[in-house]
This record gives C-alpha cells, sequence and structure tokens, in this order.
DNA sequence: GGGTTGACTGTTC
DNA sequence: CGAACAGCCAACC
C-alpha cells in the first residue's frame, strides 16, 4: 500500500513520539507546515491504523479531548493511561504542556 | 473533475 | 463555562 506524502509525513511525525508524551492534532499539522490541517491529519490517522509502527493514540484534540480512535476511544485512553498520561474532557493544552511534545 | 466526509479547531452565542 | 457554527485539508466516490 503506497502512502501519499502527507500520510507519509504525518506518520513519521507521529511516530516520533516519545512513549509517555502526548501530541495534537493541530501540533502534528503545524509541523507538516499546514497549521489548518488538523482535520486531515486525523484523517491521515485514521486510515493508517499502523499500531506496531505508529503510536497514534498519542495524539489527542487541542481542547484536551480523547479524540478519536479506529479501536474505539475507551481503548485509547486506556492506552494513554497506562503510559501515565491522564485525559479530561476538557483540560485545555496548558494543563498538556509539561507532556506535549514540540516538533522540530 | 466536483461534491461529500471525517480520529479537528478557533470563534461566537 | 458549555454548546453551536463555520472554516480548512486531504482522501474517496
Amino acid at each position: 500500500m503506497i502512502l501519499t506524502n502527507f500520510e507519509q509525513t504525518v506518520l513519521t511525525l507521529v511516530r516520533r513520539i516519545p512513549a509517555g508524551r502526548v501530541s495534537t492534532y493541530a501540533l502534528v499539522a503545524r509541523a507538516l507546515g499546514r497549521p489548518e490541517a488538523a482535520r486531515a491529519v486525523g484523517n491521515a490517522l485514521h486510515r493508517n491504523p499502523q499500531l506496531v509502527t505508529t503510536p497514534c493514540h498519542r495524539v489527542v484534540r487541542s481542547d484536551g479531548q480523547i479524540g478519536g480512535y479506529r479501536q474505539g476511544s475507551s481503548r485509547k485512553r486506556a492506552l494513554l493511561e497506562q503510559e501515565g498520561v491522564t485525559v479530561n474532557r476538557h483540560q485545555s493544552v496548558a494543563n498538556f504542556e509539561q507532556a506535549l511534545y514540540r516538533f522540530s
């Protein structure tokens, strides 16, 4: 399966996220050079459930929401908490600050 | 080639 | 402070 340049970049960046750290769709989008393409980023992850090669569960929404997950959001939350990351309803990026992973 | 869809976001009510 | 609205982008039909 061939991936578009966009998807390749997304997966590459997400793969860079170390365990215990969390990033957001917007952050990844910004790293791509498309700050407004957060939706497309989520889309790319949605269609590429490379669970082993890509820790897609470490990417959450900017507003603190858990975000979506191909295998259920509950599963995603479980994985995150397992890595020591608590995700609440409206936690805002500020609260993530210590856990956020910034690219470049 | 045009319209729809979705793992989103920032702004407005 | 919480809910609704309207943009934005790439893949799919």
